[in-house]
DNA sequence: GGCTAAACGAGACGGTACGTCGCGTCTTGAG
DNA sequence: CTCAAGACGCGACGTACCGTCTCGTTTAGCC
């Protein structure tokens, strides 16, 4: 049985990891992602820039970290309609997308795209999750019988979150009417698959 | 009569515009945005730096009016139905995305939202395009009498525009399918508002 | 008979050159050497660049024309002894070069022999000039009886002129004191050529 | 007793500052002063420019302290006469002033006395410990009779070394004669302190 | 309790790009 | 042909950040 690593030496100190991702938050919220270094970060979060670059092989992992944190996206619980679920994944999604300032956003999406080993990974969980959230959902109307065929997931995924994203990224439109946005695309979508499917 | 400037000493030279835009664009699509330096596009057009930055604040200004200059925008000729006003617009708006690396509009929406005086020239020009051509096609469709009301523009817009943007950016789709894909989001949100509206 | 210069369209502006000269010594005073541009030069003066380097072909050149203005270095007046002619030598020369801060005569020294023509010129001028000064100097002693032979003019130019200079420029020494200084190498000088000669 | 400087963090590598003194060195004696880059300098001691300014502020205060680096400048062992000891004074200056090309002995020269900061490290240094030298050389005249009073040391300073640097700096005389020039000028200084002393 | 090995704060290191500045030249329109 | 104004190519400057690498110190687990 093999462990993971030998643990012999003097062992990470978890507080260390905190205060980077703390640090890296703070900095983020004060200067915006394009003035964030890591010697800033380090000098915050009272550490050396080795016990940074001991735990992230890149400043992108170390924001990735920090940011993209507890990714959970469980499908939402089954509200009875496809309507009813679509409005529940626009809700989550738009949660998620506001907690964090729009220039981050893009500093990471750009970064993530500057980087292949980066992307594959992002392309591999972020969008993965939405991905299985999006069929599951569609699985239970086809079951409901709400739907007589299968939809093609990736245009259905398109159709719901395209317009949450473009809305906080694009438009830095009023986060208030979110959640009105969200209503209105699920319901539009769902109307155009139960009438066409 | 208030003259613009006052044209004293020599001009600027005309010929030294183009070959920065034609450098920077250049640069772009073969060693991608990270890796465009500014010592790159002085060199590739045959000038100085001097000359970039006497028009240029800073390189992503440069990169600016490089890559988001001929934006046209214009509304499309009538179709003779909402429907098919709205497929001609995601198909310039797809066809304008599909142009440029998808690294490239990273970079650039990064630099964008992460500089105020970028920010609001981007919301100025290119935002502001798109809301009057969708505003255009919605007012057709009034006196058309397809619609009852007018709709909000910028909730039509999201929808829209937004899974067009999120398919591209997000998604890395396949570009083969970005016809079907503006195509279907056109019918869903003509049905939408002609049937709730 | 050829005229030295066609005279065919617009003459010269003389105003320019003593605006040109006037800038220089200026700013050289409160800005110093190194601080000097030709840009601020021009600006001062109210002139254009290209009116300089209509008349100098460098920057270095300028300056030498503004500060090295008035080169005249006349043999002193017999004073009936080779002590009385040496003396003078050293004030006419102490005088001229406490006209101009040391940080100008340094910088002037430096590019002067960064610069093979210029180089050439100086020495082609000024020192040849101060030579010649000694050279009359010394041969008047000859004609008095006060020598036996003619000695080596440049180890006595050296002898003579190197402590004046060395006061100046080196030590950053009192003013007040040259003229004791220039006495007593005098005196010191015409001692050892009177008694060894 | 005071620590001069908490040893915290990595500590300078001393063969960085070896090597920036040996490119710099190298450098001047191909180039010339005028040409010499910190580019260059940090290239040919492959390093990088940040280890430069991290010791030194700019790029006069690095090439003041590759050249004026090692300036012993002891008092000559007494030779048991004053002009055998001002003979090797004025040897011992003769050597060290013709390692260097004139240009860069202009160079540093037009630079120390450009920087306030520098130029009193200068006379802080290098010119004090010439001073001390003739300093000495006096003291041990008088405590051997030789001299009834203490002279002035500045004068003589100024008498023994302003030739040597006046025919080197100035006018660019032949190095194969600085060593009679030398003789001379420390045999009639030494009759003339001699005499009126 | 002592030994070993890794983690720690601090900060120097090589490298690369940035944006600025100065030089000497060139290009306007006016005189 | 000259002038004032100012753009141009070139090249060096000094700064900032990245990711790596020593330093000397601290902290755990195993003997």
């Amino acid at each position: 049985m093999p462990e993971p690593k030998q643990a012999v030496g003097r062992p990470r100190d978890s507080r260390v990891d905190h205060a980077i991702a703390g640090a890296t938050r703070e900095l983020l919220a004060e200067r915006g992602y394009a003035k964030l270094t890591v010697d800033a970060v380090a000098s915050r979060a009272g550490i050396g820039k080795a016990a940074i670059y001991r735990r992230f092989a890149t400043k992108q992992e170390m924001i990735f970290a920090a940011t993209v944190h507890d990714m959970e996206e469980q499908p939402p619980p089954d509200s009875g309609s496809l309507r009813g679920d679509l409005e529940a994944v626009c809700e989550v999604i738009a949660k998620q997308l506001s907690t964090a300032p729009p220039d981050v956003l893009h500093g990471l999406l750009a970064d993530i795209h500057g980087d292949k080993a980066l992307g594959a990974r992002f392309s591999g969980t972020f969008i993965e999750r939405e991905r299985f959230v999006i069929d599951t959902v569609l699985e239970r109307a086809l079951e409901r019988g709400e739907l007589a065929a299968k939809p093609d997931a990736a245009i259905v995924h398109a159709q719901l979150l395209g317009p949450i994203f473009y809305w906080i990224l694009i438009l830095i439109g009023d986060h208030g009417r979110l959640a009105d946005l969200g209503r209105s695309v699920a319901a539009m979508v769902a109307d155009s698959l139960t009438a066409s499917g």
